[in-house]
DNA sequence: CGGTAACCGAGACGGTACGTCGCGTCTTCGA
DNA sequence: TCGAAGACGCGACGTACCGTCTCGGTTACCG
């Protein structure tokens, strides 16, 4: 009787995209970032652990980098969505302590830290990630901040991008140089920079 | 005097460490990264462009990284000194306003830039850079800040970490992002965040 | 029918071994150890030559001098041939002359000396040697004379293993010494060492 | 009074060359092929062992090969002279016996090995091996034939070197094979090369 | 008897080759 | 038509020795 017992490999998929594949890719990436740091991400590595072929990377994503924008994407907008509801100072404080803890303890905030590092070694990176990433997501922050002053929830002394640079920055600059951060750092900075009570001079 | 000049070879160093070959390495590093990028500036390039053999840069800086933090060190050293006079709210400003030109204008802004994108791929380079770089600098900026508190000059509502990093935070976010740097920004963070008017909850 | 030619780039091997690639390190290598000799014969200008990444020689040799054993092997079962028809003194002479003029004026003769040579310099290399080249073909020469003696062809005064060695090594003894071989040596051994007349003391 | 012991060097030789630092550059060297095998054999390697500098060996020997020159000249000399007294078949043996234990046991024997292979990979090493060592000896050995003749003791089918090397081959070549010598080898190669009682056809 | 010439140890230097790793492209084969 | 497998050309990695070159210190000879 021969059928003995075959390897019990997974039914592949044939025609169609493999979902399988692409979820293991993701999550393979997203898994040997957090373990080995982003110097040991390779495209080979991530075949490796993710039991896929190369070039069924190379079909799909055109860069590594894609494919943690992929996985930043998906998991940002999951558990750190940007308030949408009439935003008042509170809900943008509470924002901010999201986006702490989303920096410093979620995997998906060192998928971010390694995306900005990345942007500075290759201009590609760094306009894909403008474009699929920063730019969105600052889209959305605009609009929260602009309906927050337009009800007079907030006053800040500079124009939008500018302040929420001023309250991102300093966040993200000390996740990137492993510093945690305080909550009075997030208080303070709405405090100072969102409820100014004299006029400034400036607007960017 | 028969023979008048000789094949005008450089005279070799000898037993000593050759400082013409220490110099051009720096230098080489220096206009590989800002000519093409880091993911560009390999060690073999360094040489080539050095016009040195490898093995002298191995024998003396242990990875690329050291050789950029040589760079940083001295540059930001020579043009952008911490002020060390009795500092004043607007010496403080000057220094920020220094700190962003340096960042944006200046080669060894893109060395720093770099040095902090590379600490987020490799904890060697994270640890030697904190060590040899930011360490001792925020020591010296933290001394500025408190003198100026001493004086009466600023009245931060945080720590002095954390009000160091709530003012560079936003220009190094910014120059990470590829953005400028509104005169206004540095002007509205030092306005709110120095002077503020009110007590603040907590100090970090 | 619009783009007559395409670039006539060699159609690359996919999953397979690249047999193309296999005969250029071969012929590449056995080109330079005739033309330059084997102090000049690196994995590195072999590949250079052979107009091959230097990744696919150690993919499938562990050494250069694995190279050259598939060179010798192939060429000398080619055109050295060990007689296996019923052997006689006149086919053993053919044999040993054919011997002496593949070490002097066949490219793969210098393979040979070059193995001998680099085997005294790296055991790994003397053991490889014996198991893939001197072994085997010791053993069909020792099959060669046991059926010459049983036929009463040839009375060596030595055990098959001496007789050979005393047979081969003033050969390859002159080849080593960058001597000529003239036809009266082979033909002296042969009837000094194989027809002798009177019973000998010891054999070995 | 303090003074305490200041540390203990050797003389140095000044203005002549240091007798010291030869010996111990030849010792180096013969040891270092003797334990790692001539693969390990680098000069910085002997000068490391011999305590000397890399431009002390270079100033007195133009290659690595000329230093085992002279050990092997040294030795040889001292330990295996040819036989001047009026040469017998006998001592013709024993010299053959003395070369075979000379090759297999005696440090110098690996020296002569692997200058015979070194000889293969380089033509200006071959060209110094056989002025130095091949030419002179064979010289003696040729006139320890020719007086054996004369004297009637031994009346070879070939002329003196090629007799030489009908004598000498084998022995190396087992050696060079990595075999043991066996005395019947030796005795039977003198009896049947250099006592035939039939008449030649060439000599060379 | 002081100057100088040749030595020696040490070790930096520009090179070449080593054997390894990952890149992104390619081809084969099976589902 | 896709996916697993994996060979391929390429180029950088960090290391080992090569042979050349000062350097600073030590005699021994010579003027």
């Amino acid at each position: 009787m021969p059928a003995a017992s075959s390897p019990p490999r997974r039914p592949r998929s044939g025609n169609r995209r493999d979902e399988a594949a692409r979820l293991a890719v993701l999550h393979a990436a997203d898994d040997l970032l957090v373990e080995h740091g982003f110097g040991a991400l390779t495209v080979e590595a991530i075949a490796r652990r993710a039991g896929v072929a190369k070039q069924t990377i190379y079909r799909w994503w055109p860069s590594k980098v894609e494919i943690l924008l992929d996985t930043l994407i998906e998991d940002s907008n999951k558990r750190l969505p940007v308030p949408t509801e009439q935003p008042t100072a509170e809900s943008i404080r509470g924002y901010l302590r999201g986006f702490a803890r989303f920096l410093t303890r979620d995997t998906a905030g060192k998928v971010l830290l390694a995306l900005i590092a990345e942007a500075q070694r290759d201009p590609g990176t760094a306009k894909s990630f403008h474009q699929r990433y920063l730019g969105p997501r600052r889209e959305q922050e605009r609009d929260m901040l602009a309906r927050a002053i337009e009800a007079g929830e907030v006053s800040p002394g500079l124009g939008p991008d500018a302040t929420m640079d001023a309250l991102v920055g300093p966040i993200v600059y000390r996740a990137l140089t492993g510093s945690s951060i305080p909550r009075g750092l997030v208080d303070t900075l709405v405090e100072d920079l969102l409820r100014p009570h004299k006029p400034r001079h400036t607007r960017t």
